[in-house]
DNA sequence: TATTGTTATACTCTATAACTATA
DNA sequence: TATAGTTATAGAGTATAACAATA
């Protein structure tokens, strides 16, 4: 869709949208692309290991910080716990992390990666990190540290709380 | 989330994401958030005008086109027909464009602005402006000009057709 | 037969509120 | 009373297939 859409962007035709260079839409329009695109060809390459990318950052988090609760998972990753949830009823059915009761509070979890759920996430990072250097390896130092810097300061100047 | 997420970005724990100059994963979620944030201030100030982000597209198109069928509406923004089904639905309630029908082809419809949707689209638009000069207009032009590039780049790169 | 538009359905992603069991 | 987790529900998005009326 026009300017800033959350699914599929295919080029639509040039009559409705200027050139971003000029047209603010426009760029809002290609920042919506180049997120879209970056994120379904990683979406594609995890998902032979059986890993969508909503299950991937809960695994590297896992990786990190060892057993974990799902309240603490979830905000390590700020991530609501319903959706929290649901992606453990997704890791927990395809073997990938376990929910054990943790000992001091037997309200709580304490998620840990099963065996396989580490050996797959190994093989899924190491995919990552060659989808990591096709989707942006060819950006040279300068120009990645450009574009960097001027992501960052739009993200601080888009803020919720930022001044307009 | 980590890594592209299609929802609200607030800052997660550092420990899970590395810096975006070397961490790919955390340039995707800068790319994210990029994207997130500019689509949540431009929807929040068209809401006063009762019109959201997926509105403004189609309304803009309709002036830009005239009377048009809601099929060739649904090509020119790359929407789903069922999608638009429910966006005209909803211009339609709310009173800023019309299903007339088609004089030529008793299928079609004549969709056009009504003069109250006219009025509002140029309130509309003139806040879009104000809106994208917030977002983008402290880029000097040779920034502009390389944060395009660098993102038209991008794009090319990871579109679906494209060379890995 | 093909096309315009509608409906029904389903899936992803988020967010809230109400609930349980513990603390 | 507060917290950990669950459930139900809602909403914004998308996509598909089946269908009516018309061409």
């Amino acid at each position: 869709m026009l300017c800033h859409y959350h699914g599929a962007v295919d080029t639509p035709e040039t009559s409705v949208l200027g050139d971003p260079r000029d047209d603010d839409l426009a760029l809002g329009l290609l920042l919506a692309t180049a997120h879209f695109n970056s994120r379904e060809r990683l979406g594609e390459r995890l998902r032979p290991f059986g890993i969508e990318v909503r299950h991937f950052g809960v695994l590297s988090a896992l990786h990190r910080h060892g057993p974990t609760s799902q309240r603490h998972l979830s905000e390590l990753l700020d991530l609501d716990k319903s959706a929290m949830v649901r992606i453990m009823d997704e890791l927990e059915r395809s073997g990938l992390a376990a929910r054990n009761r943790a000992a001091h509070d037997r309200r709580a979890y304490a998620i840990e990666l099963t065996a396989d759920g580490r050996e797959r996430l190994r093989s899924a990072q190491a995919e990552a990190a060659t989808v990591g250097r096709e989707v942006f390896g060819w950006l040279r130092p300068a120009d990645r540290e450009r574009l960097v810097g001027l992501l960052e300061e739009l993200v601080a100047r888009t803020e919720p709380s930022s001044p307009g």
